[in-house]
RNA sequence: CGCGGGGUGGAGCAGUCUGGCAGCUCGUGUGGCUCAUAACCACAAGGUCGGCGGUUCAAAUCCGCCCCCCGCAACCA
């Protein structure tokens, strides 16, 4: 199918409530959605929760849970965060839906079939208290923080997936830009880890997991969490498992496939770069047009943490800012790509200037000037508006730098009243006055299309207001 | 010698790849305006671009060394 697009967030681990980096994915996922949408393209944007593994074994077990229960309340969190926050998502999925189940044992056993999955060993360090591997970095002075015990070197049987082989045909496709991985920077980095590690075999079974996708040819086993969500990408646009599927993708569901862009945060970068394209490559799919990887949301230059109390909540800034302050919020807040920096204090005075004395000052002022003078915004909904350079802003994620782009007018026609005084003219000059009434109701009009994507309810208030004459408080002054 | 990111006026950032008067927003000061959400506009003050050295007619930008902060160290979203 031409003239589509199709985007990824990745779905989200449901062992906790969702927070505000995921309400950050989650917008830019939509602005990019509502985007290509208005620019006349079919889109579909996936979503979805990943709810499988031995955390959320343990977290539903200490709440006392079953975890089919557990995940079912958090996933319904999740679904919630995008309704608060305006999210318009046309699929999602969840790991735990019998038909993306039944998928992932399909591709473990073709993948198996085909010889990219053998039985061999996983070596680590397992924590007897906890009954599970652990990572080095989970470790306090070299031990298990929860248990005071120092894990041991244990070897144990394991299915493995083949990654020495296709490293170098990953590689190949990134340095080809057959896959584009972006920003540049993280393009770089991927590039010099690929080039200067080996990449291990990955173990993609777990035994002591019994919350999880069991493997088709040895049942002792579950599957490893990765595994099992990766293959979400296909699973929620319709994939049954079946490689013809692919044969015939213009007829099939399979129609949105490849990707556009897989959108995710930079933590998650390399596995993507790792273990889910050798998965594509291991089953002859296309892989996604481009990934891109956003940073991470620090507050006061931290991580956001219970011990620090520097987490600011996404409700909390939904009753202060509102829905669309909130999304401007975080999308201004910083290079979409790098790491931002937020603290309340700082958010509270840029809601101020730009949205309520800025956007909304000006809204505000220049339909008075028309209601106290008879003046008819005709407003031409014909006239579709393309801006090139503000296009290009988007298609190459530099959001924030996009939203800087729509407040320079903002600012501009600020100055443009000031400068002509039709609040003078109106008793003068009834001429000019209406051809400078009419260059700000076109620019408001701009204003409102551009901000289709990112602020959709103030798009369409900014509208309304001009249809109909009536002045409107689009942001009330924050506190 | 583990890998990477960052250090730019009071605050937050852009600019560094591809060298050319140091830019944006906020805040501050002074003045102006009254259509507007005490909003708006103009002007001004404020920077040895982390430090030292090198290349160059010219360095925030390229090269070398050093200091400080922050991530990551793949089976952890």
């Amino acid at each position: 199918m031409k003239n589509k697009f199709y985007i990824t967030t990745p779905i989200y681990y449901a062992n906790a409530k969702p927070h505000i980096g995921h309400a950050y994915t989650s917008v830019a996922a939509d602005i990019l959605a509502r985007w290509n949408n208005q620019q006349g393209k079919k889109t579909f944007l996936l979503m979805g929760t990943d709810e499988h593994g031995m955390k959320i074994q343990k977290k539903a077990e200490e709440k006392k849970k079953d975890p089919q229960q557990f995940v079912n309340e958090i996933s319904e969190e999740f679904k919630g965060l995008c309704e608060k926050i305006n999210i318009n998502y046309n699929g999602f999925i969840r790991t735990t839906d019998k038909k993306h189940e039944e998928t992932v044992q399909k591709v473990l056993q073709l993948l198996y079939d085909r010889g990219f999955i053998y039985k061999g060993t996983y070596e680590g360090l397992y924590c007897v208290g906890c009954e599970q591997f652990k990572n080095e970095s989970d470790l306090v002075d070299g031990k298990c923080p929860e248990h005071g015990i120092k894990p041991e070197k244990i070897k144990e049987e394991s299915y493995l997936l083949k990654m020495k082989e296709v490293k170098s045909q990953i590689l190949e496709k990134i340095k080809k830009q057959e896959l584009e991985i972006s920003p540049e920077k993280r393009r770089n980095e991927i590039i010099s880890f690929l080039e200067k590690n080996e990449l291990k075999d990955v173990s993609i079974s777990r035994k002591n997991v019994s919350w999880g996708v069991p493997l088709p040819f040895d049942k002792k086993y579950t599957a490893y969490v990765w595994i099992d969500a990766f293959l979400n990408y296909l699973t929620g646009i319709g994939w049954n498992g079946s490689i013809e599927q692919f044969a015939f993708s213009e007829l099939s569901e399979m129609k949105w496939w490849p990707p556009d862009i897989q959108l995710m945060g930079k933590d998650i970068l390399r596995v993507h770069a790792s273990i889910w394209l050798a998965i594509l490559i291991y089953l002859d799919i296309e892989l996604p047009k481009r990934i891109f990887a956003h940073g991470h949301i620090l507050s006061n230059g931290k991580k956001m943490s219970k011990t620090l109390g520097n987490i600011i909540g996404v409700d909390e800034m939904i009753r202060r800012f509102g829905v669309d302050g909130t999304r401007y919020l975080l999308i201004s807040a910083g290079t979409f790509g790098e790491d931002i920096d937020i603290t309340m204090e700082r958010m509270v005075e840029k809601y101020n200037s730009d949205l309520a004395n800025g956007l909304g000052n000006l809204v505000s002022r220049t339909i008075k000037l028309a209601s106290v003078s008879d003046f008819q915004f005709l407003i031409s909904n014909k006239l579709p508006i393309s801006d090139e350079k503000f296009s290009e802003k988007i298609e190459n994620l530099r959001l924030s730098e996009a939203l800087e782009y729509i407040w320079k007018v903002i600012r501009e026609d600020n100055k443009y009243i000031e400068d002509n005084k039709p609040w003078e003219l109106v008793k003068s000059d009834r001429k000019n006055f209406e051809k400078i009434m009419e260059k700000l109701a076109f620019d408001l009009f701009v204003i409102s299309e551009l901000l289709v994507p990112f602020m959709p309810e103030t798009s369409k208030r900014i509208k309304k207001a001009l249809e109909n004459n009536e002045s409107v408080i689009l942001f009330k002054k924050a506190e």
